[in-house]
Order: C-alpha cells, then structure tokens, then sequence
DNA sequence: CAGCATCCATTCGGATACTG
DNA sequence: CAGTATCCGAATGGATGCTG
C-alpha cells in the first residue's frame, strides 16, 4: 500500500466532466479511489489529481472528514508529515463507486456520442 | 406507469445535500428515479422536485437530453403536451443509482453521527 | 511539507416576468 | 401547459502569496 499513485490515475481525458455522476464535489470521488488504494500523504495526493490546488485540496478533504469518510492523522517529526485513509465508513463506499466506474466505463461510447450528436449549443463543428 | 407521483418521493428531509453522491446536478438523481416509474410531463415531474422552477427544471432536463439519458417527446394538441422518458442509456443508470440509495440509506446514521460529530464551523449549536 | 488567507471568475440554483 | 428571458445571490473551484 505504499506503492505510489498512478499520476495517470485520473487521465484528463478521462474527467468527470462527461461523468454524469459524482461523489461530493468535484474531486471527492478520486480522492476516495486514491485512499482505497491505502493511507495518503497530502502532496501524494496532489500527483494522480493533476492541477487540483492546495485550497482545493484541503476543502475537499475537510469535507471526507466532516462526512467521515476520511480520517486525518499528523505525525509530528522533523518533517511534517500527514496522512489521509479512508474510514470504514469511506471504505464501504469503495464498492458503489466501483459500480459507477463500470456503468461509465460501460456506457461511455454512448456518452460521447449523444455528447456529439446533441445540437452544441455555441461551439462550433 | 400512469398513477401520479408520490409528492412526498423526496422528501425535504432527506435532502441529498447530505448525500455524498449525485448524479450529475442537484436535481439529475432525482428526476431520472421519477422517470424510472415511466415517462412523465413537464409538470409532473414539479410535483415531487418540490420547489423546483420552471428554469431550472428546464436546465436539468436539458442537459439529460444532451447526454442521451432522457428523450424529450412533443404531442401537438388542443393542449400542448410535453413527456420525458429515459433513454436505454438513462435506464442503464437505474441499477448503480439504486446502489447509491442502497448505501446512503444504509449509513445514513454513519454520516449524521459524522457531521453532528464534527467541529460545526460557523453555526452555533 | 502542509497548509491558511485573500481575492477572483464561473457556475449553480432560483425569483420574477413574459410568451405561444 | 411548457416553456423563455433576464436578473440575482450563493456556492464552487481556482490563483497567488504567506506561514510554521
């Protein structure tokens, strides 16, 4: 569980965008997805979520953790270091999330056609 | 597939503002279970999504269309009529969001216990 | 490293008024 | 009935700069 993330994780071809559901906000649900993998450290985090913010970062965490879904520890040291995991509440969450990731994954060719096929209000082609 | 909707299907108190899950935009989840039950008019669909406008229930119902999970039908008239059903693609989205329900209904004491829990920025109480 | 503070643009949801 | 048009406030998401 130490192995490091994947920073094609989360492929900016890939977004949520096009993702017609969502867990929490915006990055909630990868967040998840990285922490199922096992616990965390912040900057970790910031690899596989390419371009997400510190401030982005820490709102969407504070939010796992209000919900508890994530749960925040700080190891103190000469090097501050802080780790997120999944609760078992966050955990019990994996397998949901998993069947949305498959429905989309399922069902993205015919996302992306009506995506195409619909009149594209403004931009051009 | 014709009897009325039940008003009270979303109840305000289980709003999904606390639900960790949404498909697509606030009302997306919601309009696609009503629909689950059979197509629906226009001001149908306002019964249940107590409080919706007109603006935005139009919004939500647009951007269904555009991912090709809703079809929009018009039947001419003396009284014009308007229905919404899902698409293939939208009744694919039946079984994970029933998956979602599933699990906010089984934690729901989990994620109530979590925000009571939790440090209550700003309100009092 | 792991944030917090501040400022800012965009988007979201909604109220109100009007149309065929 | 089924919308459209316009205006508005709040919330989102993000950039930048600073801190222990």
């Amino acid at each position: 569980m130490t192995e490091p993330l994947d920073p094609e994780m989360f492929d900016p071809l890939c977004p949520s965008d096009l993702m017609p559901i969502r867990v929490g906000d915006k990055w909630a649900g990868m967040i998840i997805r990285c922490l199922g993998h096992g616990p965390r450290r912040f900057s970790e985090l910031r690899v596989p979520l390419r371009g997400i913010t510190a401030k982005v970062l820490t709102q969407s965490l504070r939010a796992l953790e209000r919900d508890g879904l994530v749960a925040r520890t700080v190891y103190a040291g000469p090097a501050q270091r802080v780790e997120y995991a999944l609760t078992p509440l966050g955990r019990s969450l994996l397998g949901p999330l998993d069947v949305m990731c498959a429905w989309a994954e399922e069902h993205w060719d015919e996302l992306l056609d009506a995506r195409e096929a619909s009149p594209a209000p403004g931009r051009a082609g």
